[in-house]
DNA sequence: GTTTAAGGTTCCTTAATGGAACCTTTGATC
DNA sequence: GATCAAAGGTTCCATTAAGGAACCTTAAAC
């Protein structure tokens, strides 16, 4: 299988890979969130050639997570926002944080810490359940078929092995 | 910037990408999450080339994510299993599943739902304050340089701009 | 003793990336 | 009024990564 045939799997991590599992895309996200808005911003930031920017650019408003907008009539210059699907992105790029902090750190410590503007706290956030507000662990967690695969497979779209996926 | 570059930035998003952020290691993870633990069966379930799928596990290996382990010592036949790190990658791909439920899915429905164990009730992981419980939103975080940076430039390893990142 | 399967490696072609140079429009500078 | 710089790109070319097929090795299965 070719990369860019991977959305074709029937998994949300799949479909969501396609857009932004490649290189560039997520840090470029992740400036978006710094408030990072123009195209030379983004470049000096992270330091990508001015191609690969447009091309991811030009991808991420395609798939409508930047929206393209001018802000210069005149001069035609533009800048790029976080669209609300863009700004969904927030729990992965938290979720992220919290493993480099983790993982991938030095002795030093974090490089960002985060304040929770509600409650006033330095906060690390973790992912619960939505029933039971209990932390959500890999060995707690028993994944099944959903409606998207059962409603394929009820119309013959696709066979019942695809469950797996 | 080359992209093998990345992780020297001083943060936790860039040097997480370093060793995830690129085509198919996610997806590897993924697999591993289901189980999937011998070469052909990552194969088998990905499409991606042996070529590929020998580096991108050894990558991962290198990177203490998966560990590889014989389990027939007379074919010296291996399986990669996710390790206390690899483990800690769940809560990622949690967020990257409810972004793609909600953002990169046909009218079917999601293709997997999970149930939690602990309160036995299908369940949709979010993200919480730990000290307060609210929800994360990006628009109720601020950002803070943290210690990481504090202590770099205390002892004069890197200018007080990197604060940034 | 020939096949088969797991788990790769090698070789070659095609696609993605990096780097530099160039373009266009406007506003500022001399 | 000519020149220069900045924003926001595009073009061209060399290098690196990915895809595809063929091949290799070992031991068990037929």
């Amino acid at each position: 299988m070719r990369w860019e045939e991977i959305d074709s799997q029937v998994c949300s991590i799949a479909r969501a890979l396609a857009i932004f599992g490649d290189r560039w895309t997520l840090l470029i996200i992740r400036d978006a969130f710094r408030r990072v808005r123009r195209f030379s911003e983004f470049q000096k930031s992270l330091g990508i050639t001015k191609h690969r920017l447009s091309d991811r650019l030009n991808r991420l408003v395609e798939s409508e997570i930047l929206e393209k907008r001018m802000y210069d009539e005149n001069r035609a210059r533009y800048e790029y926002r976080l669209t609300a699907k863009g700004m969904d992105l927030y729990p992965i790029l938290m979720s992220v944080v919290n493993w480099g902090d983790k993982w991938a750190c030095d002795e030093d410590g974090s490089p960002v810490v985060f304040t929770h503007s509600k409650c006033g706290h330095e906060c690390h956030p973790k992912m619960v359940c939505d029933v039971c507000d209990g932390e959500i662990l890999a060995t707690e967690i028993e994944p099944g078929v959903g409606p998207g695969v059962t409603q394929k497979v009820a119309r013959g779209d696709c066979s019942a092995a695809l469950g797996k996926n």
